[in-house]
DNA sequence: CCCCAGTCCTGCGGGC
DNA sequence: TGCCCGCAGGACTGGG
């Protein structure tokens, strides 16, 4: 679940490490499947120790730490991964610990209930190598109207599945694809190839003001209390959706159409059939 | 090019 | 009341 706006949260809720050295790292939640960690713990923790943290960034879903050697510490939570200072939501699905110096912050942990995340650790070679050509595309925050309607006004596949697809757009997930399409007022079922220059750049601007509100909110904590920013506290932007997991309920804009659910690319879709004709 | 089903995994909520 | 199944979906893979 954590896409962009809680990454982006993640992100500034750990920017206190940076200038602190790390001192220790670990592997924990022994009972569990492992999650993956690249290269193996005592490499990994070989590469890590006595450097400092240089600058925390984000790309997509990722949080990147870079260190003082230039290798940087890739957080991919997935689905229920999280980048945390202190206090796990608990101790069980604790994953790794970097224990860090010279700083009002101890620890950096790593928690994932489902462990469907990872960490891994990348020279600079080897972060090009993992990103380049075709592999993942511009920041969704980064991206321009024009390079977004270029890497797609070709294709057929619905607009909603395409703006899913990370090597396009690195960023929008499942949730916010809908909250997207809603506010550009376009059916998530309008094929890329089908839609005006006008219409992909409402797209382009409906991306960049449901991120930065759902940034603003620290986004989305939804029913099962997963999602939480780095000091354990749920975000706010749940109560602001205007059609994700509202099926049934009377659309808050035109306040004619009922959300819809439907299903595309085996995920959950929803939209306003009024103010989002075909 | 695009679609679909399956894979990893856990917690939960609906249905019986 | 209690249990079981299916669903949630990020990234990836293999087959059509």
């Amino acid at each position: 679940m954590p896409e962009l706006p809680e990454v982006e949260t993640m992100r500034r809720g750990v920017m206190p490490i940076v200038g602190q050295t790390i001192e220790d790292v670990r592997r924990v939640a022994v009972k569990l499947r492992p999650i993956l960690i690249q290269p193996r713990v005592d490499a990994f923790r070989r590469r890590c120790l006595g450097r400092r943290i240089v600058e925390v960034g984000r790309l997509g879903k990722r949080v990147l730490v870079r260190l003082d050697s230039d290798d940087t510490i890739v957080f991919e939570p997935r689905m229920t991964g999280l980048v945390l200072l202190a206090d796990p939501p608990n101790r069980e699905h604790l994953r790794m610990e970097f224990s860090l110096g010279g700083g009002s912050s101890p620890q950096l942990l790593y928690w994932d209930r489902r462990g469907l995340g990872n960490v891994r650790l990348f020279s600079p070679d080897e972060l090009r190598r993992q990103w380049g050509e075709g592999r993942l595309g511009p920041d969704a925050l980064a991206i321009s109207a024009e390079q977004l309607r270029d890497a797609l006004r070709r294709r057929r596949r619905p607009v909603k599945v395409a703006l899913l697809d990370q090597a396009i757009v690195a960023g929008i997930g499942n949730l916010y694809a809908s909250e997207i399409l809603h506010v550009a007022q376009i059916h998530p079922a309008a094929r890329c190839d089908r839609l005006t220059r006008a219409q992909w750049q409402r797209i382009h601007a409906a991306t960049q003001h449901v991120l930065l509100e759902a940034i603003r909110y620290e986004g989305s904590t939804l029913s099962d209390g997963t999602y939480r920013n780095a000091l354990n506290q749920a975000g706010g932007y749940q109560n602001h959706h205007r059609v994700y997991d509202l099926a049934g309920q009377q659309c808050r804009r035109c306040e004619m159409g009922v959300i819809q659910r439907i299903v595309q690319a085996q995920r959950a879709t929803f939209f306003c059939p009024h103010c989002q004709r075909r």
